[in-house]
DNA sequence: CGACGAGTTGAATGACGTCAAACACAGTGG
DNA sequence: CCACTGTGTTTGACGTCATTCAACTCGTCG
């Protein structure tokens, strides 16, 4: 009642988020418009987490690389669908989730590149364990199964970065599979925000997260409801710990959200 | 009121879980009594999943694997020690999970051997994620990271069979967060039940599930307290799909029991 | 203006946890 | 053989947390 949405920090909704929303998926599977230009050592480092990847290894990796645009609203992959390579996404904005009965989707993961979208169910002959859908125009990268045990084959460096990169994937997952089983909803959001906040923006000592997505994604990936975050913002507002102002969150007191995020 | 236990289903409780309970964990650390014999090629194959394993490959692991030997209640590794090895169980049974505040440990998860105890951890200088207690007496393997990689230049297939595991891994962990995230506690222990129901034994058409641990432990692994397993088991009972005895479960209904999985 | 989608809020419902008591069974020692 | 004890499980009463349903507000787009 008091606090209405300041000025300037409601706007700066994701735009595409919501200016592309659900339905646009229809035609224009691939566009040839922009031709794709081959991935680049920056690509490969980002990837695999390490500054000193050799220049061999990623030409490696590029060789047997394929590019692939998808536009905004697409699917990139689906669950059930036969992998067989392993994805990657360069730039832009990607859901992870499942497609669920009646065609609404129920967003488990948001993936900004470069980051790896499915590193696993390539190496296997098995399907993709989600559905993963272009929220942004994106350029999607694919190594397909052969070209790997290539590509490993000729940079033997590569297989110890591979199992690096997917031991990194086992050990987040692990970290999200403790928290659903023993935090509760509060818990799980205070963690949220303590891990994604920018340490200051200049305004002296006050930490910010800027929302990036639309809340009911965030909530969806705190496996909430909308409405249940939104009750949860206006109780840590109520306590002190942060301050709303549409799609920007205020850290007041970052020590009490590390405490909320511990139990 | 009416069916109390049967006269040989109850005694079935997995002795050593109630034999050893808690209270054991005091000395011996090492117990060199038993010369461990060294791992051979049925363990490698078992670990990583194909039966086409060369021999040369499972003679590389051996090389640098260190067997340990480890008492019943003892505990294996503990979560925030730096993990310098990647770990399987040999033998005997084992609880992951993570010890608590008070020293009481929260089973997250209950492995048999053979299988990988902590294959993630060993590649990365991080810490365990877990804690790892023998709940028999147990028999671990350990891989040492600068062997591994020694291993892995001897025989480049290895990487290939590691990525695999890692692989498989992963699709297993995004499939139990999938559960916890989207279904409920019934639909948990439904599809628990489902996944472990031997198809038959011998007296006509019915799956049975043998409990071979504390139902407490099997209400951990699902995330929900032993009150709630219970009712839930009575529950299912009174729909028909299933018959409890004990720690012996008869599935009525195979297919009710699929599509109480199902969401 | 009117429609629509995002977010918020309140009331009602339900699912699950907590607490406490009772019960079943095994092992022990009289 | 029989109490007695300790552990594991079951049951009931009760509370709490989170979802559901149904308004309602705000802002944008047609």
């Amino acid at each position: 009642m008091e606090h209405r949405y300041a000025a300037s920090t409601r706007p700066a909704l994701p735009e595409r988020a919501i200016t592309v929303p659900q339905m646009e998926a229809t035609h224009a599977s691939r566009r040839p418009a922009v031709v794709p230009t081959p991935p680049g050592v920056a690509l490969w480092r980002a990837l695999f987490g390490g500054p000193t990847m050799p220049a061999a290894e990623c030409e490696a990796l590029a060789d047997v690389a394929q590019v692939r645009q998808v536009a905004a609203g697409q699917s990139i992959f689906s669950h059930s669908e036969p992998a067989t390579s392993v994805v990657a996404l360069r730039d832009g904005e990607v859901a992870l989730g499942l497609c669920i009965h009646d065609g609404t989707f129920r967003t488990e993961r948001i993936v900004r590149g470069p980051a790896w979208l499915d590193l696993s169910s390539g190496w296997l002959d098995d399907c993709h364990s989600m559905d993963a859908r272009a929220s942004t125009p994106v350029s999607v990268v694919e190594l397909p199964q052969a070209g790997l045990n290539q590509a490993l084959r000729l940079q033997p460096g590569l297989g110890l970065r591979m199992i690096q990169a997917l031991a990194r994937e086992v050990q987040a997952l692990a970290a999200n599979t403790h928290e659903l089983m023993h935090k509760d909803a509060p818990a799980r959001l205070a963690q949220w925000l303590a891990q994604r906040c920018e340490p200051a923006v200049g305004s002296g000592e006050q930490a910010v997260v800027h929302l990036r997505e639309r809340k009911r994604d965030v909530a969806s990936q705190l496996a909430i409801t909308p409405e249940t975050l939104s009750r949860l913002m206006r109780s840590f507002t109520r306590l002190g710990v942060i301050e709303v102002a549409g799609y920007t969150v205020h850290i007041l007191d970052t020590q009490a959200l590390a405490r909320m995020a511990q139990a």
